[in-house]
DNA sequence: TAGGATATTCATCACTGGATGAATTAGCTT
DNA sequence: AAGCTAATTCATCCAGTGATGAATATCCTA
């Protein structure tokens, strides 16, 4: 705030402490509505050191979510399941863990999807994105349709849909909305969530062999 | 653009061009997103008469809410099924057909509700929503859980959230996710995808009793 | 036909937002 | 030490934004 000019003694946080503001601004707020002064204010920084360390806003916010996606991905590419419903749950199971730090991921990531294809931050979240598509749709073909317990009437892909439906609605959908589902997002509903999601899948797409 | 001063010969548009211009815009970027002038422009009309009609910006972005919405909520009204297949069914195609003129409300919706419940067009649309929840989800209490077709052992308010996310995720996906899902939102995968959610809501809901 | 009500454009104001160059201080190298 | 580079703040610029009052033209009624 009322630091003087000049480069400070030590250390300094200034980069990173933008890059968390960024994070946590552009999770609620779309781009356009969140302010170069309202990010430095957050990040107890002057707003000139955006221009310093990403050129612009718009080099903040995908050097953000470049920072964000990459862990991310990372995490997920390390998990093989095995039988069939383990793979729901696993998938589940992750995919809300790695989520929970920052809650406001899967809009954000909605949003910067339905914007112009030309922009920046939409080729670089697609290219993180397609790699986490293709990955988690991997994992379900080897378990599901490969080892030939999904049931063979479906479409494939109307079922990949359905799984995704399931599993990302309930952190796009309005809090009115999961209020009224009797969710909070506390580990005990978020292990609720998950076994009924995992029944339900378990019914309508695995073929009922016993 | 360059009409003169002064009231127009006969009848004129200009309200309802600005309203019109309104849905198209904030359909597809955020309130703050989208100026006045632009919504002038589309409208083919001073910029000075948002404020004429309307009072201010926000003031259209309500009317608009509001000319929207009641019209879905009178024709939800109007539906009334009787089998638990046929409920399924009909709320379904309902609910995509009314979609159908105006693709971004979905998201619009999902937009003002994420938004400060203190804000004059939550409450709008607030008022309006939680009708329509309240009609949608008496239709199922009345034709699954009091008619003892739902399967005893679901929570009924998870199982509504199933629904739900399975209605309404298709909407409210990226463009490259529904692609990925082989889905246009032509007519024909409109029928493929009510089909299927039928088919895996039957399955995972409901009892099987033959 | 006179005069008020209605509908429209125009010019402008105050404000906000992103960008930018200059000034300032600290660290590093030789 | 001297001087170059790195990291900050500050003051300001300029474009765009919502709002607003005044001017203008048409319609309607008495």
């Amino acid at each position: 705030m009322t630091a003087t000019p000049g480069r400070p003694r030590g250390e300094s946080d200034a980069r990173q402490s933008l890059i968390v503001a960024a994070r946590h601004q552009f999770a609620q707020r779309t781009f356009e509505a969140v302010s170069t002064r309202a990010l430095a204010a957050e990040a107890g920084v002057d707003a000139a050191l955006i221009r310093y360390y990403f050129g612009s806003k718009a080099g903040l916010f995908e050097q953000m979510l470049r920072e964000t996606l990459e862990p991310v991905l990372a995490r997920l590419k390390g998990k093989v399941p095995t039988r069939a419903q383990d793979g729901f749950e696993m998938l589940m199971r992750t995919y809300y863990r790695i989520m929970a730090p920052n809650p406001g991921l899967p809009r954000l990531i909605q949003r910067v999807l339905h914007d112009d294809p030309q922009t920046e931050s939409y080729q670089i979240l697609q290219g993180i994105f397609e790699e986490i598509l293709t990955v988690s749709m991997g994992w379900l073909q080897t378990m599901l349709i490969d080892a030939g317990h999904m049931r063979e009437d479906l479409d494939p892909k109307l079922a990949r849909l359905s799984f995704v439906s399931l599993l990302v609605f309930p952190l796009l959908a309005p809090p009115l909305m999961i209020k009224n589902s009797g969710l909070s997002m506390s580990d005990a509903d978020i292990d609720r969530l998950v076994a009924h999601n995992v029944d339900i899948l378990q019914r309508a797409l695995l073929r009922q062999t016993e």
